[in-house]
RNA sequence: GGCCCGUUGGUCAAGCGGUCAAGACGCGGCCCUCUCACGGCUGAAACAAGGGUUCGAUUCCCUUACGGGUCACCA
C-alpha cells in the first residue's frame, strides 16, 4: 500500500519551526517509502485569517524542498485541498453517525454548559458534557429542529471499557472510555470542529499515516471511536514530541522565538535549517550529522524518533550553517554572498570574489559578513596599542621601524600580486633577522586598524591594491609617531 | 485535580540485561599559524530517587519526585 501523509498548517502568516519539522518528518516517512505527501490548508478560522499566508507556506516548502505532490496549488485526485472548500459534506457524515447511534443532536446553550462547568469546577471532579440531550425523544428532536432551534451534534462516546490505540512512538496507549467526554463534531454554526474534520478529511483524502504533535495524543481515542464508528480503517498514529524554546516552555513565535523566515533573514541556510530540525527529534543509526534532504529521505527511520521533548539550540544550528557555508564551492558561496558584500563595501574597485574566498571559512551566518569586511571600504580609527602584540613579539618601537622598513619594499613592488608581495616581504624578513610576525602583524594592523581581520598582512594588501596599502602603511606610521614621540 | 506521556553530560543524542556509558554542539587546553577563522589532538562534563526481578540493571516492573500535554461550539 502507498504511503500518504499530510501536512496541514492553519495560515498564520509565518511558519513556525515545530511546524516546519512535524511537516520535515511527514514528507520524510512518506518519501522514505515512495510515498506520497499532502499539502492541506485548514483555514476554517475564518476570524484569523491572514492575508498572504498561504504563499508563505508555499514559499517556505519551495525554499525547503518539501515538494508536495498534491495540494491547492497543484491539485491531485483528492481535492480540494483546502478545508473551507469541503464544507459542504461534514453535515452528511454526522448526520449519518447519529443514525448509526454514534452521535446525537445537543440543543444545550452555551450558559447551560457554562453552569455545568462552573459547578464541577472546584475540584477533582472531571468536568464532563452530562449527557443532557441524549435522551430526548425523537419527537422532541424533531419539535426542536422544526422550530429551528441551534444545535450541535455530539459524538456518543462508550460509558465502559476501554479504547487502546498504537502509536509509533509511544507505543500501545489505553484509556477507559469513562474518560471520554461527549465531543463536539458539528458546531452551531454549521462548520465541523477540527477534530471531525479531520478524520473525514484524511479519510477521504486517504491518508496512512497521521502525523502530528503529541499535544494530540490524548484525543486520539475519539478520533479512533471514530473510525469505528463510521466503519473506516483508522491510520498508523505518528505523534512527535515537541520542540521547545527552554525546559518548561514549547518554542513559540508570541515569545520572540524565531520563525523559519526570520532564520532565513539572519542568514542561515535552508538545507542547515532543514538539517538542523532533522536531528531534533531524530536521529539516524549511525553518526553522521550533516544530509541533504535526500540523503534524508534515503536513511530517514521512523525508528530514530524520540519520544521526549528537545530543545532548540541555536548555538548547534549556528555551527551546521558554518558547515554548509564551508562546504560550498567558491561560486555558490559567492552568490549567496555578493548582495551582503556589495552593501556593506561601496568601493567598486575592491574584488570582492577574493573577499568571498576569505570569508568562506570565517562565516556561521551570512549576516557575519558586513562586521567582517567594514575595513576594506574605509580605515577605521584604531589606538596604536594594536601593534603591541605579545606572542607575536611586538611592540609599538618594532611595529614602527618593520612599516618604515615595509614601505619602500612594497613601494618597490610594480606587478602587485600576493606572490610578490609574499617573496618581497618574506626576504625582508631574512635581511631584518626578526621574526615573521614582527614584520607581518604591524602590516596586517596598519592595512586593516582591527585587531583580527579575516586573512593576512599579505591577502590584505593584495585585496587593498597597492596605492591604498601604502596610505593605510604611512597612516600607521604616523600613529605610531605621534605615540612614541 | 483526573487522565495520558516523558526523564542519559549545559544542549542534541547513541544505548534496547553484562559497554572504561558512543558521537556532536558548546566550554577549557595544546598544536598549526602573520591576527582571526579553518584544520588536527586533547580535557572536564550524564543514566532523577528509592524499591524490586535477575548471577548481573542505564536497559524490565513498581513507587516517588520533577517536567510536559490534555480536559473548548480553537486548531
Amino acid at each position: 500500500m502507498e504511503i500518504r501523509t499530510r501536512f496541514a498548517p492553519s495560515p498564520t502568516g509565518y511558519m513556525h519551526i515545530g511546524n516546519l519539522r512535524t511537516a520535515l518528518y511527514e514528507y520524510l516517512i512518506a518519501k522514505s517509502q515512495n510515498g506520497k505527501f499532502i499539502l492541506r490548508i485548514e483555514d476554517t478560522d475564518q476570524e484569523r485569517f491572514v492575508e498572504g499566508a498561504t504563499e508563505i507556506i508555499y514559499n517556505t516548502l519551495n525554499m525547503t524542498g518539501l515538494k508536495h505532490d498534491e495540494g491547492p496549488d497543484i491539485g491531485g485526485e483528492y481535492g480540494p485541498y483546502i478545508q473551507s472548500q469541503r464544507m459542504g459534506m461534514y453535515m452528511d457524515y454526522a448526520k449519518e453517525l447519529i443514525k448509526k447511534g454514534h452521535a446525537y443532536y445537543c440543543f444545550c446553550t452555551k450558559e447551560r454548559l457554562d453552569t455545568l462547568k462552573s459547578s464541577n469546577e472546584k475540584g477533582d471532579a472531571f468536568s464532563k458534557y452530562d449527557r443532557h440531550c441524549l435522551t430526548l425523544s425523537q419527537e422532541e428532536i424533531q419539535k426542536n429542529l422544526d422550530a429551528g432551534m441551534p444545535f450541535v451534534i455530539r459524538q456518543k462516546m462508550p460509558t465502559e471499557g476501554t479504547t487502546t490505540f498504537h502509536d509509533v512512538v509511544y507505543g500501545d496507549i489505553t484509556v477507559e472510555n469513562a474518560e471520554l467526554d461527549d465531543q463536539i463534531l458539528m458546531k452551531a454554526d454549521g462548520f465541523p470542529t477540527y477534530n471531525f474534520a479531520n478524520v473525514v478529511d484524511d479519510h477521504f483524502m486517504k491518508i496512512t499515516h497521521v502525523v502530528r504533535g503529541s499535544e494530540y495524543l490524548s484525543s486520539t481515542p475519539k478520533y479512533n471511536l471514530l473510525y469505528d464508528a463510521f466503519d473506516w480503517e483508522a491510520p498508523v498514529y505518528v505523534h512527535l514530541p515537541a520542540v521547545m524554546r527552554d525546559a518548561h516552555n514549547k518554542l513559540s513565535k508570541r515569545h520572540g522565538d524565531k520563525s523559519f523566515e526570520d532564520l532565513i533573514n539572519e542568514g542561515y541556510l535552508p538545507e542547515a535549517v532543514v538539517n538542523y530540525i532533522a536531528l531534533l527529534g531524530w536521529s539516524p543509526s549511525d553518526n553522521k550529522e550533516i544530509f541533504s534532504l535526500k540523503e534524508l529521505e534515503q536513511c530517514f527511520n521512523i525508528s530514530g524518533l524520540s519520544k521526549s521533548p528537545s530543545i532548540f539550540d541555536i548555538k548547534k544550528l549556528t555551527w551546521l550553517n558554518g558547515e554548509y557555508i564551508k562546504n560550498m564551492d567558491a561560486e555558490s558561496f559567492y552568490i549567496l554572498a555578493e548582495n551582503r558584500l556589495k552593501n556593506a563595501i561601496k568601493n567598486t574597485t575592491l574584488d570582492l570574489k577574493k573577499i568571498a574566498v576569505l570569508l568562506q571559512k570565517r562565516l556561521e551566518t551570512l549576516n557575519d559578513i558586513p562586521r567582517l569586511v567594514d575595513f576594506f571600504d574605509a580605515l577605521p580609527e584604531y589606538s596604536t596599542d594594536l601593534y603591541i602584540h605579545k606572542k607575536m613579539k611586538t611592540t609599538e618601537e618594532i611595529a614602527l621601524s618593520s612599516l618604515k622598513a615595509a614601505l619602500p619594499v612594497l613601494e618597490n613592488i610594480t606587478d602587485w600580486t600576493e606572490n610578490n608581495i609574499h617573496d618581497a616581504l618574506m626576504s625582508l624578513v631574512q635581511t631584518l633577522g626578526i621574526k615573521n610576525g614582527q614584520l607581518l602583524w604591524p602590516v596586517r594592523t596598519a592595512l586593516s586598524g582591527e585587531p583580527t581581520s579575516p586573512g593576512g598582512a599579505m591577502e590584505l594588501a593584495d585585496i587593498l591594491g597597492k596605492e591604498e596599502s601604502l596610505k593605510r602603511i604611512k597612516i600607521g606610521i604616523e600613529k605610531l609617531q605621534n605615540t612614541l614621540s
